[in-house]
DNA sequence: GGATAATCGAGACGGTACGTCAAGTCTTCTT
DNA sequence: AAGAAGACTTGACGTACCGTCTCGATTATCC
């Protein structure tokens, strides 16, 4: 722990040792990964595992959510993407399908974990917002508007509002785990958010058809 | 706790004494409803604010998790309650403004605390699921069923599918708290789910406006 | 640890567990014993040697030095004796060269770490005063007035002077370590006690002399 | 801290800051004062009091009780001093009392710690021994070895014994507390110690009139 | 009606992890 | 090179709960 020292400021004192913060996170995102999730990550086991004093955890992070969303977000934001097909529905579609392949990975579990966590800590599930989801969304208002703008989306619907119907259904699977978080589902929940739940009536069957 | 005891059995020993039974329950729900949530809830603290024996609390559930899950499900259940206005887009309106208003009261909380608490504890989500949310979408899937016999909604889209379409934008902002859970995105979101997001052709225009 | 129960009064709860406190008194006084006296003596290596949880240490003792105090008292306390010879100054001579005898032993580095970890402890101090001490003098202040009433022992000193007279000099070698707690000491500090350090007139030798 | 510097040597590098071990000696008798004597001195505490590095406290002194008895003996040792009124008797009781002043004081607590400490820590033990305690006995030996000379004292007794029993007493009441280290008390134990704890004859108690 | 048995309260037990404090070492920038 | 700042590992602190256990007391059924 004693190795790579870099030099971040100008500062009197020790600078901080990154090998110890990497380490740190490493640690607490491997203890994530495994079966108990949230339940089996205390912060003795972290310091242990990373090689590392209890103290030195507790003076970067003021408690285990801290460092469980740390160890989450750094290792996980850069992922976000869409895709530009030309077609709302499409790139809307993949991304989610894409959404779902990570929210049914490791990776899952942590976030399950963090989501878990962020019930009953302000912070955490303030992390969650800020550092997870709020990108997402920026992305996807980004996205979502330019469709109204081109005419393929209705223009009398508050994005938010869409937004959250379109991943709102993704997150109660995930999060109740009464069915499955699959591509058939993913077609069907944009099938359904897309074209509306209420029966067409022959007029138009007939617009959407061409 | 030694007064009401009610026979359930014809065996030897002194009967369980419902008393001390309820009174768990309430202190569980009392610590559920504060600040802390999930993670407020002690055993200890449930013997000792229900003056009652940690033993007893262990004799008859295994883990907080049930107590939890026992304390909210049997004073929340019967609560579920559809209208019947012969328009499925309105009932399922007003039965979603109704969850909302649960679910930003006391209740809420504590809700929020088993969901939290069930993404690390099995046992606790597959009581939401089976206690909580089964009842609820028997119930929806009976009335959505309906509505396709009807006519009034599409027929392609898996029941399931659409409870989630409906009801999982809900459980977002419940979760994540990013905006809030108000009338006003319930008729939004209703408008969006039914008649979907993409926007209308002229003709489609015409069809739903009479 | 979870054999021997006896009972102790009628009240509810399991009762202590009186091998729990044997083991830690036990595993105390090796500590105490060891190297390096109070310093090496920690609650937790205590509970550990004790195969005790440390909660248990916790429940019947507040601190260490309490621990230590009654580890040291209830094994040290019983074996004050004075002998009765007829004569104060042999009685008293043989007296302290028993203490002498103790203080030089392994008992002798525990009461040294507890008169030691008294200076800045008043309840260890207390301890020792009211555990070791008191008893002590009790004994010796009865056998100085008893001598008083003989007419062997003059009658103008406070009966507290004399002891400290006579047992401040053993307690200074004792924690100072300036010079050896031997025979010889004893001997010579008797002497210079209870003849005094004045010269002695010519009268004087030959009253003393027969 | 950075100011008065003063060149001990022609070597190089900064010279050593006089004023940051005159700022730690202050803090470590402050601290030393206090109630906790010296369970309470901490390194830390030093460093952060005297506007300190740890490492300058570390660089100069290897442990806290060298630090705590630096502090103590640079301030105190001066004071010792003997009266010389021609009676043996009257110098040491006049002297007794002055150091029975001094243990009473603020530099009491201050000796007490050490003492203390020194009970689990044998250097500072060792410098209780030759800073206070070796200077004071040199001074002692040499008043009572004139004494010898001039036929007041009685010349069959170790001067060091002497010695201890003047000083044993005063010694034991200030670290046991039992009784007050008063005038009264200080009296009697010359009394005591010069006289000797037997009834006197009638011969000695007219030889002793005069 | 006396034995038997389930249940109650109380609370001690061996543990695990908590979050804090200080120890003594090490590394950097400043003087 | 000395000094300050402060990050580092280590280890004990005292606390909170865990889940198990052992009691005496209470309250029923069964013989």
């Amino acid at each position: 722990m004693e190795k790579k020292l870099e030099k971040v400021e100008n500062r009197p004192g020790r600078p901080r040792c990154l090998d110890a913060r990497r380490a740190i996170l490493d640690a607490t995102w491997q203890i994530l990964s495994g079966e108990g999730g949230f339940a089996d990550l205390t912060m003795e086991g972290i310091a242990e595992r990373a090689g590392v004093g209890k103290t030195t955890v507790y003076r970067w992070w003021p408690n285990k959510a801290s460092v469980a969303a740390e160890a989450f977000f750094t290792r996980i934001e850069p992922k976000v993407r869409f895709r530009d097909t030309g077609s709302l529905r499409e790139d809307i579609r993949l991304q989610i399908k894409e959404l779902c392949k990570v929210l049914t990975s490791r990776s899952g579990r942590v976030l399950r974990a963090l989501l878990g966590g962020g019930q009953s800590d302000p912070e955490l599930i303030d992390a969650f917002r800020s550092q997870w989801m709020e990108p997402r969304r920026v992305k996807g208002r980004e996205i979502l508007s330019k469709a109204v703008l081109t005419g393929e989306m209705r223009s009398d619907i508050d994005l938010d509002v869409a937004l959250d119907a379109l991943y709102g259904p993704i997150y109660l699977r995930f999060l109740v785990k009464h069915l499955p978080l699959d591509n058939s589902f993913v077609d069907q929940l944009c099938d359904s958010a897309f074209e509306g739940l209420l029966a067409k009536t022959p007029a138009q069957r007939r617009s959407r058809a061409h």
